[in-house]
DNA sequence: GTTTATAAACTAATTATGTTAGTTTTGTGC
DNA sequence: GCACAAAACTAACATAATTAGTTTATAAAC
């Protein structure tokens, strides 16, 4: 016999959103009534764990951010440089093709008082700038790169997603050349000395 | 006295419907109870106009795409190469953040039987084929440029319109830079003869 | 100008979803 | 075993999309 733990945490009850959103593709997927029916409780008894619904998204962001930047962080062990960046890239695109419901919520700049996700936020960028650093990117040069590396990330993600892509083959090959020719540039252009001054630190934004 | 002209049709509906969108930041917003309202209709009259939420979408998504595209158009009007591109990538960052609503709408791939969408989705693909042919690049060359401009473009716009972004200023040249780094290593990839057979025509894919 | 047909409005009612209030159950620590 | 707190439950409500059936109004035909 199977014991059915009952007694849920927010832990679970995120989990199984998370799943629910990959599943449907879409977190407008996950209704508090699928979610109560997966959870085996009634839709009500989900207040207890999350303050509502969008309280729950909050929670899938926080459960996502907190994924995917661990899987960047394995790609990009031990490697620095184009190296790293290029096992980054190719992760990125995998965190968002397996999770098609989470990965959007990933996007969501933290309010102020979202201090779990915006400590997340705070590491992603992190992570970024160590990269960027061992491209020998810094200062405003690095939040340029880094900008531009993240659109390029997340619209060849938000792309993908969007078209049936008839023909899977060349993709990766599209992919492949957006990166490099991004980061040819990247390096081609800091060593020609391009505009900007050299550093002072750090952005104020969190998401660079 | 202003006569109101009663008698609504889809086109007025759809516009009154794109301006809410714009208004709130996101489609999600417009309701069609609201909807209703702004056209001093009760709800269920809307029937008559559009089939559903679902095809107030699609609506809206046509209303959309044909907006840009002649924006891009005329962005691109009477230049080539590379200026045009740059006025092109200007002009398609405009339009995402004049319509924060209808903007997303654009994204989507058509299905088999919409056939207006696929029309315009047509007409996108060539716009972005001539001004690819104009830099020197064709077939399968052509294809991967626009997939990763589209990629930068799509990307910039949609994490411009997720984060406050304290620093206005830097924005504008995180962008330029962007496109710019992208566009030089296009050229010089295409001048090194790097990979891919020359051409043999366009895409089965009306979304490159 | 009246008639008539059709398009477009309306009211009423149904279903699905998120949410709140108040109550009962259940598990854990003493 | 008891008491308290957490977590489940039922009941009820608001909003939204949608359908059915009815009435109104405009525009064309006579």
């Amino acid at each position: 016999m199977v014991v059915k733990s009952r007694r849920l945490n927010r832990k679970l009850v995120l989990a199984q959103a998370a799943q629910l959103a990959d599943a449907a593709g879409d977190v407008q997927g996950v209704t508090l009534a699928a979610l109560a029916q997966a959870l085996e409780i009634r839709a009500p008894s989900l207040y207890n764990h999350v303050a509502g619904l969008e309280d729950l998204h909050y929670g899938l962001a926080v459960y996502g951010v907190r994924q995917l930047l661990a899987e960047l962080r394995q790609a990009a062990q031990g490697k620095v440089g184009r190296a790293a960046i290029l096992d980054m890239a190719a992760a990125y695109r995998g965190f968002a093709r397996t999770h098609p419901g989470l990965y959007p919520l990933t996007l969501r700049a933290p309010e102020a008082d979202q201090a779990e996700l915006m400590a997340l936020a705070q590491e992603f960028l992190q992570l970024l700038q160590l990269v960027m650093a061992s491209l020998g990117l810094e200062g405003d040069e690095a939040i340029h790169a880094i900008r531009g590396l993240r659109a390029i990330l997340h619209g060849f993600a938000a792309l993908e997603a969007v078209e049936g892509y008839k023909m899977a083959l060349n993709l990766d090959e599209s992919f492949r050349r957006l990166v490099d020719v991004y980061l040819d540039g990247l390096v081609r252009a800091d060593a020609t000395g391009n505009a900007s001054a050299p550093a002072i630190g750090v952005a104020t934004s969190p998401q660079g």
